[in-house]
DNA sequence: GCTTGAACCTGTAGTCGCTACAGGTTCCAT
DNA sequence: ATGGAACCTGTAGCGACTACAGGTTCAAGC
């Protein structure tokens, strides 16, 4: 049963000592034992469950879902259902997300046009962005 | 010259009332004349002001750079070119912004996916979220 | 002129997910 | 025994608002 350091753990999880202590904080990470010094010491488990965070939030999880998925999986039962409606709703978002940022970039994008073209006197972008929704 | 409450200003751009104080406070809205009774006073000047703000905002440009477009249309020289550059910035952080939402969308879609087709008899999303990068 | 009550005022704290200090202690290799 | 890297706690800051609390002013109706 090998164990280790907040940095260690830091580093084989692919996270910073800073979040793994924030996440103890807001309780998404159990408080590990300590050494008698008050240095907290790591385990396998506490891998595993960082990984598990790191990899939701880099599929952009909040952390109150991150919070049930965890729920869900120590759960052990079918709660297979549940984690797929959680992460349709969060799929959902993300592709709103998505439409909301690709209008955003062709407006810019064909003001931008506007303004190599050179045809106003005024600025296109300027311009564009003193109109109407 | 109509002049008009804060709240009529919030309705006439677009925003709320919070919002505009917010950004007096931030110095991104000139302070308004007052009332005898210390309301604020607005006119035309700050409606244009705050609905470009707002548009830019929806564009997704970060306050400060709003402040700067904001200097650069003040200035009322050739600062289109400056603009430009400063749009196109943006546009590529949103085109990138973009592309991680976009992969998000696709390994969310496929687990969930997988899900459904239910040949597993672990979850797969549970397990797509336990697994490396 | 008086009374309501909606709209306004200031100031502060909360949101989310970290990140960055400051000021101190512990660990471990030499 | 010593030095310095890594750890500890606690707090403040980021961006762009939002949401109070507790008070004051305005304007419409009687």
């Amino acid at each position: 049963m090998q164990a280790f350091s907040i940095g260690e753990l830091a580093a084989k999880s692919g996270s910073k000592v800073e979040t793994i202590r924030y996440y103890e904080r807001i309780g998404l990470m159990a408080e590990p034992p300590r050494t008698a010094g008050g240095h907290r010491v790591y385990g396998p488990k506490h891998n595993k469950r960082m990984r598990f965070i790191r990899r939701s939030r880099e599929l952009g999880f909040p952390i109150e879902e991150i919070r049930a998925l965890i729920d869900m999986e120590e759960r052990e039962d079918g709660a297979c259902e549940e984690v797929r409606l959680l992460a349709l709703e969060h799929l959902g978002r993300v592709r709103s997300r998505i439409q909301d940022l690709t209008a955003m970039a062709q407006v810019l994008c064909e003001t931008a046009d506007h303004c190599a073209e050179g045809g106003s006197t005024r600025c296109p972008i300027l311009d564009a962005l003193s109109v109407e929704s």
